[in-house]
DNA sequence: ACAATACATGAATAATTACTCATGTACTAA
DNA sequence: TTAGTACATGAGTAATTATTCATGTATTGT
């Protein structure tokens, strides 16, 4: 009954490397190196005699027990950080940056890049909150929004923050077992998979109509609740998501999704956009993130291009 | 977004605090000092810049955000436990002790309890599962049973554990504001609180028939999904809980209830059982756990005896 | 008023944590 | 085959934790 726990840093480490399944983009994030990270997953591992990651050459995979326990540390820290944000907004007394966006667009974006910001500003509490769909920017409860849409929402302060391209992905390990689709329209015969929304079809609409084919009707294919479910089905060798750049730049540079017809260049339709209430903007806290945050959109933006070559 | 962590062991004394709400109690039960366990939560609360706990005088209660993040942590430690244990059962390899129980009987009794088994068979891991209701014995998934009833299920190795009386309680600040009831039937003009069951009804109609009243109608009264929340609330100065012993005797002796009407000694019409699969009484880590609870269990009937003092 | 109860605080100390650096090991890519 | 990638391990060290002891402080009970 009475289990011994590992330090709270160690289970922060746990949550970072399931994230990026990697100890040295979790290191990078936490600012240590990856040594530090491997003993802590190994402080872990000892304590409670479980394997949490296994090593599949360059690459590590979460085991059975690993993909048990994650979401409950996860949770947690999730869990505590709304607490307590609800308690220091109940007093009245909040000094913190409160950031509200995506959260696809947190998970996969921001929240990996975060601790630059953390890094370059120690002083600045920033507090996310997220939905899964898009809402009605509400200053009475957020500083900034980072918002997915075209813009000129008139009673914003608004700038564009990043545009993003519309892509087929895949892992690595599915492209063995289906062979690599030599047309677009090869992957009409795969399983596609997607977030709930009808939008999203039209996107895949788009691409195909980008890429020269006409599509008669959508196959089926397996459908999630969230975008960053979708992702992970597709990084877990289920089928094919139609991505956007940020969401799986990481992800791709990491080696756990290939991007596939390259050459087909759609381009999203939406973009991201910083938001604030008007005449807010030059706050110091306010614009310091901003200025954070058009700086980590341009280096992202240009690893994007990369990515085209 | 990046909060700092208490370490464990104090986010462990704030949910052990909060479920005895005494340091002293707490510190008991965690085998350490009362000033460690202040130290803990002192660390905690200069941490987050919160109070978790408002001294009244020689008692504490919670203050709101120590209501908020309590049962976040006791979630957390609950469900990495239950996590645990199943990942350890999947392995096959699992040497522990698995005794099911009902929530409030553990919540109440054996987890306060437990460290003093831990204390004596540190080599012995005891992985606790509960729930709400009465459930068959299952000896796949548990090793030893406390069951709560008549006895002589016949199919299983059974021995008397625990007899409990019924008694009403309620706070001493309940009391001051209703005044002290004279007469068992004046309980009727104060609101009862109970568990969502039906069999709570009769026996609060047992006790009023051992103490000598006659019901024609029950008062409504508000109710509970779990006994542990009932008395819960009467704690909360919000009314009279029918309680048996075993679950109010820290908090009688705490001075947070108050027993009522000491005179009529109403025996609960079931106990509590030691049982298991028969012929594995004698395992020595389930013979371990037997011969402990009953000396806890003789411990705890011989205070109840000195509380109807 | 004095005694009992019960948390609060400061100093001290041993144990544990939280890393870094250096190096090892295994797999993959060229 | 060599170089690159990426986690694994051991040694070392500074910082933090996790207490205890001694004492303080405030409330309650007699």
């Amino acid at each position: 009954m009475a289990i011994r726990f590992p330090p709270m840093a160690a289970l922060r480490a746990l949550e970072a490397v399931a994230r990026h399944l990697s100890y040295t983009h979790a290191a990078e994030e936490l600012f240590v190196t990856q040594s530090a990270i491997s003993h802590q997953i190994k402080h872990i591992e000892d304590l409670w005699e479980i394997k949490l990651f296994e090593r599949r050459g360059r690459r590590i995979v979460l085991t059975e027990a690993g993909h048990a326990l994650v979401p409950v540390v996860r949770d947690f820290i999730r869990r505590i950080t709304a607490t307590l944000e609800e308690i220091t907004e109940k007093d009245g007394s909040s000094s913190a940056l409160r950031v509200t966006l995506l959260q696809s667009f947190a998970f996969k974006w921001l929240v990996p890049r975060l601790g630059h910001f953390n890094h370059e500003y120690p002083d600045i509490d920033v507090w996310i909150s997220t939905s899964d769909e898009l809402v009605v920017f509400d200053s009475e409860k957020a500083d900034v929004g980072i918002r997915l849409g075209y813009g000129r929402w008139g009673n914003l302060h608004e700038e564009l923050l990043l545009q993003e391209y519309v892509f087929p992905v895949c892992s690595p390990h599915f492209l063995e077992q289906y062979g690599v689709p030599e047309n677009p329209e090869d992957l009409l015969n795969l399983p596609l998979l997607r977030r709930n929304a009808v939008d999203i079809l039209q996107r895949w609409r788009d691409w195909f109509k980008d890429a020269g084919v006409v599509v008669k009707k959508m196959p089926k294919g397996t459908q999630f609740p969230q975008t960053s479910l979708a992702l992970q089905a597709a990084i877990d060798d289920q089928g094919v998501a139609l991505a956007r750049s940020a969401h799986v730049l990481d992800d791709v540079k990491a080696g756990r999704l290939v991007r596939l017809f390259p050459k087909v260049k759609s381009k999203s339709n939406v973009s991201y956009f910083f938001v604030c209430v008007p005449g807010r903007e030059n706050e110091p806290q306010i614009a310091a993130f901003r200025d954070w945050l058009m700086r980590e959109a341009a280096q992202s933006e240009k690893e994007f291009e990369e990515m085209l070559t």
